[in-house]
DNA sequence: GATGAATGAGTATTCATTCAT
DNA sequence: TATGAATGAATACTCATTCAT
């Protein structure tokens, strides 16, 4: 691949997401992404097999990026508050979520889009928030006796319902912004040590 | 309205319903919808002036569906133990949502979708939760000082979250069932009085 | 299906041979067959499920019409002449090998396209042309020990080639047709009686 | 023309023979002619203006050595038996009809296609055949009477109806060998003098 | 009310051809 | 000379929608 063909490629990697991310699998047309990238229909065929195929890197990708904001989680207990360090991350999920969330959706409809993914991918976040959790929990800044794997969970699922639900909300015209922090601060309460209020 | 009309028109919402949910909006062909309802494809049009009119319909529906699941929850206030009454309704959130998920999924990235859809339908749940938590902790039965909104968003995501992850590590193949129960007894351990141990 | 699209259909067949033999598979699209019938293209896919199944149709219903061209030739055998009858049959398979060979030539560079044809139809003519020979030997009117097989390829070759080669000579603008008579004169040289002189 | 260039050029017109001949004109991409020469897709317009002019090249490079096979024969006449020199000259024909008799037929429904061929050059053989036939017939080993043009064409019918025919039942799976040497019996039956029996 | 034939705009994909390197 | 990236017109096929019966 010549450099021009690796910047063409970026090229659209970048632009298929945006357009994914907006239109979701079924409306992004080629002919679209092929605009926003600013070249023809034709040269995504020369970069990815066929949509699903520029699909799936770019779901990847996104992936690999949410992945990314979790994965040096685990360095960081011991270091400031469990609730700073938390927040902070929920935010960052929250960010890479907005791009992934509509590419999910569009995933779990459709079995031939499925089958192009790189299989596990999809719970990327869960597994370091829970290895964090348990560093913490050996620390003493975790409640013992909280199941770490559960509250991993319990904590992912609000930006991921956030997002969700703000897109929705944001498509229909209706304002209605989840309030996240207070979400977290909620769960906080059942795995922070009981002497150390969450706020 | 004749009553063969209103039996047809019964069976495309149901038909449509299963469709719209295994396939979601761009997936579900009218043709599919038809065959599914074992009618022709212009009786659709003899009862929904569009497809997207058919979607906003049986969408409504099923969200009304999930709001009933939750709208007498107030009533149980004091009855049972929290966690029960907090364990059944997840419950039947969960299978409520296995429907709605897909199809709120394709709302939300497309704008003309959305528009069809009546506003403020899609929170159903979160107001009645709410209410629920409100009463209990008048009660005595949920912790003091917990902001009843918040913490009714962090159940509500729980099973949300499980049904749109495990859609997806179903459709790629994986299995991967979320522990629903467990993120459930996480909350629970911020907002049951802290005498009162969650499990 | 109604009497109407049994119209429709059998229009779109009758279209299809003439765009088929005229431009061959490749050349003929969709949009061009669908034009010559008056119809849109979509309605193409109503009555055949792809354009393979099109030609499939035309092609075996164009081979029906050039063997029963020669299926009645045995019950001629021992009326008027042998070279009559046989001029008259050659003249009758080469109007339909006009519209058969391009559509021949297409399948046998095609191997997708030949799956969809009926297996053994394209020798049609051969086997009822061999059994009048047969039938004319027994009755004196063919010379004893010619092989009858042989001489219906040596005389089927005749229309046949003489067909493919005027098609060409036409599509390059040069003159050059044929001449069928005296070629099937020299066959019937080998063919006919000794003693009872071709011309 | 560079020494370098000559050998891409003859390079490129042997793996055009092979693709246009499997695959016929329109199956026959560029991409594939270009992978099959090992060469780049550009490199093609360096030596040849377009498709057709590259398709046109070859077809008559593959007519030429179909004249070769016959060029000589009428210096064979009076030498071995009239029936050998048709046979061994049949062969030969056949042999380079299956690589023309796809190309031809695409020819034949191409009009700019035909446009862009020799004119004259398709029926090669027949005339050197025929030249062959009436050096014979000056000999006395073809009867007198017998029109050498139409014994040319009955003749060369026969190979090329039988690459025909067994390029389309090998496409559809057939088995079907046509036996050539007995149909040519046929036609010698009706040309050779009558007291030399043809096998 | 219901049917199913017909529509035509739209979609992903292919492919001969061009051009900068 | 050769490359391979880029093009854009063309193609088979789909699908929501209309309408005569």
């Amino acid at each position: 691949m010549t450099e021009r063909g690796e910047a063409t490629r970026q090229l659209l990697l970048d632009s298929a997401t945006a357009v994914f991310s907006e239109l979701g699998y079924a409306g992004a047309t080629t002919k679209e992404i092929a605009k926003a990238a600013g070249v023809s229909e034709g040269t995504i065929y020369r970069h990815f097999a066929d949509k699903r195929e520029l699909f799936a890197a770019v779901f990847t990708e996104r992936n690999a990026a949410n992945f990314d904001a979790v994965i040096r989680l685990p360095e960081l207990a011991g270091t400031k508050s469990v609730r700073e360090n938390l927040l902070f991350l929920i935010e960052a999920i929250k960010d890479v979520e907005r791009d992934v969330a509509p590419m999910r959706a569009a995933a779990s409809t459709d079995a031939d889009l499925a089958a192009a993914l790189t299989s596990g991918s999809s719970m990327g976040p869960l597994t370091p928030l829970a290895l964090y959790l348990e560093a913490e929990q050996r620390l003493g800044r975790i409640r013992p006796g909280v199941d770490v794997a559960s509250a991993a969970v319990a904590l992912f699922a609000v930006p991921f319902t956030a997002v969700t639900l703000d897109r929705l909300a944001r498509a229909m015209g209706s304002s209605g912004e989840i309030d996240m922090a207070g979400a977290i601060d909620v769960v906080l309460g059942g795995i922070l040590p009981q002497d150390e209020p969450a706020t």
